[in-house]
DNA sequence: CCGAAGATTGCCT
DNA sequence: GGCAATCTTCGGG
């Protein structure tokens, strides 16, 4: 496969490996390997999963509305990070494609720890009392968690290769071993087959439909009328 | 300003 | 499978 040979003579990863539509670069991510240096050590994650999002052109992207503050590096560069917090705990990790000023990214779902399990295991003890090593990088959020990325990454260059946050190059997936599908959890474009993965690999999360959230229970009272002593705070 | 939903996860029935 | 946790972000009034 043409794409598959360039993609293994590659020595390193060129900031040009971004600066393609995200639906193009997503498959291509699947077994390169994104490492975190800190202070407690590194640890290293294969990609396993990817979904793409194109931008102002996609209703599921963050960008579809044009640009905000949060979604302001996906305009930048490519080769950056794109990290939001979501759900009011979670953190999740996009690396920019195109050229600057276009919106897009392909969002990290999921990987295998290569390296730094004990620190891995560590960040993520808190939420799960006994992780498998599969689980530890297994789904977005859990990724970001094994990792150690917070706010702090939004915006971090993986192609320089002096930063603490890189991306290496895969060790190659045979093309007959990626598989493609609907995205996760997505309210519009559900039916778009964006998201990618490795065929059979255990640490890929496993796909749920968007569900609605359930409505909070209605305020009996609002703005100034509370203070009737019921409630806390 | 306020309300509502969210590219999720983990616990509970 | 259902649903709570928890708070930021964004759009609408």
């Amino acid at each position: 496969m043409r794409q598959l040979d360039q993609r293994a003579s590659w020595q390193l990863l060129p900031r040009e490996f971004f600066e393609r539509p995200s639906v193009e670069v997503a498959p291509d991510l699947l077994g390169c390997v994104i490492s975190h240096s800190t202070a407690a050590g590194l640890v290293a994650v294969m990609l396993v999963e990817v979904e793409a999002y194109a931008g102002e052109a996609d209703p599921a992207s963050h960008a579809f509305r044009g640009r905000t503050a949060r979604n302001a590096v996906m305009y930048g560069p490519p080769g950056h990070a794109y990290v939001y917090f979501t759900y009011g705990m979670h953190f999740c990790m996009n690396l920019v494609c195109q050229a600057t000023g276009r919106a897009s990214a392909v969002l990290l779902r999921a990987g295998r720890v290569t390296e730094g399990v004990p620190l891995a295991r560590a960040r993520r003890s808190g939420a799960a009392r006994h992780p498998r090593d599969v689980d530890l990088a297994r789904g977005p959020a859990r990724l970001c968690e094994a990792l150690g990325i917070d706010r702090s990454h939004d915006g971090a260059d993986v192609i320089d290769p002096s930063s603490p946050l890189v991306l290496a190059p895969p060790t190659p997936v045979l093309a007959d071993g990626i598989s493609r599908g609907p995205r996760v959890g997505v309210s519009r474009a559900a039916d778009v087959a964006w998201r990618f993965w490795i065929a059979g690999e255990p640490a890929v999360s496993p796909y749920r439909a968007h569900t609605p959230r359930k409505r909070a229970v209605a305020k009996p009272v609002t703005g100034r009328a509370r203070g009737d002593g019921t409630m806390h705070q």
